[in-house]
DNA sequence: AAACAATTCATTATTTATAGTGATTTCAAA
DNA sequence: TTTGAAATCACTATAAATAATGAATTGTTT
């Protein structure tokens, strides 16, 4: 278990519901950490030099778009150990960046441990296996479709041409071998590209 | 504004992280409600009995495997109004059943200004387009539609015209609410019409 | 007997998806 | 520097799915 007084936890999350839910989860476990909210990787920087910061609670939509500001502070500040909080489905390479996952269905004592053992430990990387025969931008189309999008609402939806989605569809069908959306939808589903969590319980 | 002390909202979400940081948000715009985390719908019936509920805020998934249950709760409640809280994707006709829609991205002020419109209206209702289980034939459909043949193969399989096809398709989109191929799969998987061994690769 | 749900089949018009074949540009690796 | 993968866009022709309406038949249930 973690002894410190007031570790300090820094959250960066854009739904202040997420974001406050979290903290008082937590506050109500122990009342040993300290919470900075904030809403933008560069904010790190000004909190991190004001006060030692032990954790970071990220949802990984900040990575998405600013992997070397991320990468940047990763390097500045070893020490710092970084949970990704997700409830949206995220490459297994970005999720991979990060040294542990909590998602916004898991119970608190789920996330207290998690916290606590990051905290409490020196080193443990973590590696996954992904498949990574799908590149970036067909993993963007296949989850579009296998939430039910059209291919013309998948071309609006990442701003390209409904040709261009159209080669993807062909180019991950040969990559898979699978034809069908059923089946391209079960194979995002078991790869994790897309989450039934949404639909389940 | 709304006026009325206490009024009792229920919030039937499967976060408590999100569930709780709502509660937060919202005691912090005003002290006038009063709520209960649960999570299943039967136990809205628990409630109501005992406290007189104006307004329920509900994740959509809970829907999704119950409309039945939802329908009933409805019909017996008519008074209540409905706030979808959002955070993955949900078909459209799903939504439809709800008075108004939250994301988890909403600033504390949208969600405060949609539930006191809600609360403060007498009466906007919505139709439900009263959905039921699936009939043997629609699941028959169903099971080979998720493993991804077209309606002809379909067809043949179940040695019926393709034209019964379509209209058993239509069917299952009609009581299931979900129209997309991907998204019926999910719904196959989910209900366990369909196990996933059967396309694992 | 009347009402109703389930199953079956149909037509027409329109929208989407698929198959096949190219082509250009960019960027990183060999 | 050549090679190749990734991402972009295009054309043609065909196949498949959807929307809107309609209807006949067989069973149950009331």
């Amino acid at each position: 278990m973690n002894n410190n007084k007031h570790s300090h936890i820094i959250i960066l999350e854009p739904s202040l519901i997420i974001a406050e839910g979290l903290v008082y989860l937590i506050n109500k476990q122990s009342k040993s950490f300290e919470f900075s909210i904030i809403n933008s990787l560069e904010k790190i920087d000004l909190i991190t030099t004001r006060k030692k910061t032990e954790l970071i609670i990220i949802n990984p939509s900040y990575i998405q778009n600013n992997t070397k500001s991320f990468n940047n502070i990763k390097n500045d500040y070893h020490q710092i150990k970084w949970i990704g909080l997700i409830y949206a489905y995220f490459e297994q390479e970005l999720l991979d960046k990060l040294d542990d996952i909590i998602t916004i269905s898991d119970t608190i004592e789920v996330i207290y441990g998690k916290i606590n053992k990051l905290l409490n430990q020196e080193n443990t990387c973590n590696k996954t296996n992904s498949p990574e025969i799908l590149s970036d931008r067909e993993i963007d189309v296949l989850k579009l479709l296998a939430v039910g999008l059209t291919n013309k609402e998948i071309a609006d939806k990442l701003t390209i041409s409904i040709h261009t989605v159209i080669s993807h569809r062909k180019n991950i069908s040969q990559k898979t071998g699978i034809k069908s959306v059923s089946g391209l939808t079960i194979y995002a589903v078991l790869q994790k590209i897309i989450s039934t969590d949404s639909l389940s319980l």
